[in-house]
DNA sequence: CATGAATGAGAGTTCATTCAT
DNA sequence: AATGAATGAACTCTCATTCAT
């Protein structure tokens, strides 16, 4: 009846898809906009159906916005607990490559808009932010703590306060990408990560300060 | 607590600091539920007054936004620039005390909540956005890549690209004060300075890396 | 439970009786949540069906609910009328028949929800009404009439107004059925036939006064 | 610029009256339509208010209706009750005097609607039911068994079952009235209660038999 | 025949804004 | 200056109806 290519009809190849699609689109609109301005019949606009089709695929508005922040986790933590078994014999290869890794998976992509949503609407979901917290925020704090541990039990890391630095060493990461989906407009010069990031990484790495062997990255 | 010459009637003394408690309540309010999901009557119900007042004040929903953003601008930027002077001679703790000083003046007050709110509205309200890159990020940076250079030209700040570093000098400062206002509830242990900022100053001026020298500050 | 000749498929069984299934399904929607509040969706489920099969069968919801009103009719109407034919001799007894025939086929049964159902609905079905009015009420008035004309031709029955007094005897019965449909869960006590009809019967007939001369009233 | 009758100003005197104006246009549409087909915009604009307004009164399209139900129960109940007080000693004329003073008070009047809308969303609002139930029906039941139960015992009324009784004398009175408002148009003639209530109250008390020694019933 | 995904008009509800007092 | 009742546009969500499969 169809093209085996093609498969299926239209509709029904589409059907399938369509969750996705309008997640996709309402997380665009979510980030742009925030949650509460973003009117749900630009989502279906946006994702080329009909305003009442979005309700075919979630509850409410609430639900598909817990539906954009839950998409697209795991396979980004999956990443990272595969690279952490890959590189644990190099920490500051692992580290380097976790930081840089989640630039790659998340800060230059689409995912980056996630981040600032949920800074933006975390007091107004209290559990999804208790989710996101457990889920995310944790899951990756351990990876990069660990990396940290791993560099300070073989002398290659100083001993830092590791909470405090996983916290500290992700900000400029996470910064930089809400600040590319709220300010790159005018804002541009400071959104180029291919500056950014070298600076970022020599920084983190050999301070600030002038000192013998600063700077000299194995 | 008041002048008492011209404490005549409570309604007269609280007139003239009418917009300034409006604009605190709107503050509060913007910072903890965002802009459009805030309420003018919760705004009016927390300062006070009914809602009709508001509109005494301020013309509508948006310049009473942009009176938030605005307010408290100033003093900030004037201590910076006056802390500039007061210690060009020593870079690094110039530098010092402009971050650690943005931590006290901003950081660690109510104004903690400005950032958050640009970040999450910038692209709702473009010209504000515009606005507030002009009078305040650009400004702050200036003062920070002043000190940068300073010490770059002393020979005691390693010569990084001085754009870059002040971005990602800000970044953690400016991550803490805005996670603390998205996520104190399900993130507390996260959000104590304490432990944060003695690792953000060990970091940014000594690196990770284990190497001889690192780690002694004058 | 089927006829084992004609019953080869499920499918083909049903076919036919799919409109009267569907609109049994539906009164029992409309009885319980009026038309406006049923969706059907639900009656569909009831039945068994995809809520686009409905549209195999009726034109629109309003069509459904005509049909489930008209359905039914017919037969207890032909009841009546054989009554009618077979106890012209007793007019009393005629009386007692229609009245208790009237609770056995309908205030008893499923179709008791129908009166109910057209007293919400009649004005928002004007020409239903009037087809139920004439089909139903008017035709059902003139069985009762006749056995009131019948006794008081005999000297079985007081002078009454004709008219009206068929009213005054429907109404208990009426009432009953749809007290009960309406009222059975929170008026459980009320709601007992077995209590009710002899009480019903005793005071049409008796009357309520102690005393021979009954009818002259002050 | 007003009558001083008239008092305050216009928009102050009609902001208390505002509730009972609403309600008594709800009333009238939610037995018209009923209450899903009832819209609120209707409403409003029966009432003369924008549709905003309606919500600074009531909370929903629901706490609208059950104060719909709710208002004008105390009066009526009210008047049973001294009515019951004044004729007690005269249980036949107090009988006569609760069922006709129903109907002066209710059944001829707006208040008509509300026994038909019980009936037609009682299922859809159960709780609604319950305490229109407990506060109506059996109030007004009681009131009507104590002047059958006053009747028995002093020897005016037959020995009947009397809360079978009291709501098959009660039924012909609700019927009229729920009648007359789905009805009136297509029925007019059943619905002329100058007619109805002789004929009535001429059968409850006397029956229809023609015969001395009635209430032995074959 | 039967399905169920898709539609879009329309409902209840909210809230920034106005204005008579 | 201050109020708060009133407004109405705009939002989320529902559901009768359609139609490709």
């Amino acid at each position: 009846m169809s093209d085996p290519v093609r498969a299926r009809s239209n509709g029904r190849r589409r059907k399938e898809a369509r969750p996705s699609e309008l997640a996709e689109a309402a997380l665009g609109l979510f980030v742009e906009k925030g949650y509460a301005a973003t009117r749900l019949d630009e989502v279906a606009a946006r994702a080329g159906v009909s305003k009442g089709t979005l309700y075919l695929y979630f509850d409410s508005k609430e639900s598909l916005f817990k539906a954009v922040i839950t998409m697209g986790i795991d396979p980004v933590m999956a990443r990272g607990e595969s690279m952490f078994e890959e590189l644990r014999d190099d920490p500051v290869a692992l580290l380097r490559a976790l930081l840089a890794g989640w630039w790659e998976l998340v800060g230059a992509t689409e995912l980056a808009g996630i981040p600032k949503l949920m800074i933006a609407e975390a007091r107004n979901f209290p559990e999804l932010a208790r989710f996101y917290h457990e889920e995310v925020i944790s899951r990756g704090r351990a990876l990069v703590a660990g990396a940290l541990e791993l560099g300070i039990e073989r002398g290659l890391i100083r001993r830092v306060d590791v909470p405090s630095a996983v916290q500290v060493l992700m900000a400029p990461l996470l910064m930089l990408s809400v600040w590319r989906t709220s300010f790159a407009v005018c804002d541009a010069d400071a959104c180029r990560p291919e500056k950014y990031l070298p600076t970022y990484f020599d920084l983190i790495l050999n301070g600030l300060l002038v000192r013998p062997g600063a700077g000299e990255l194995p």
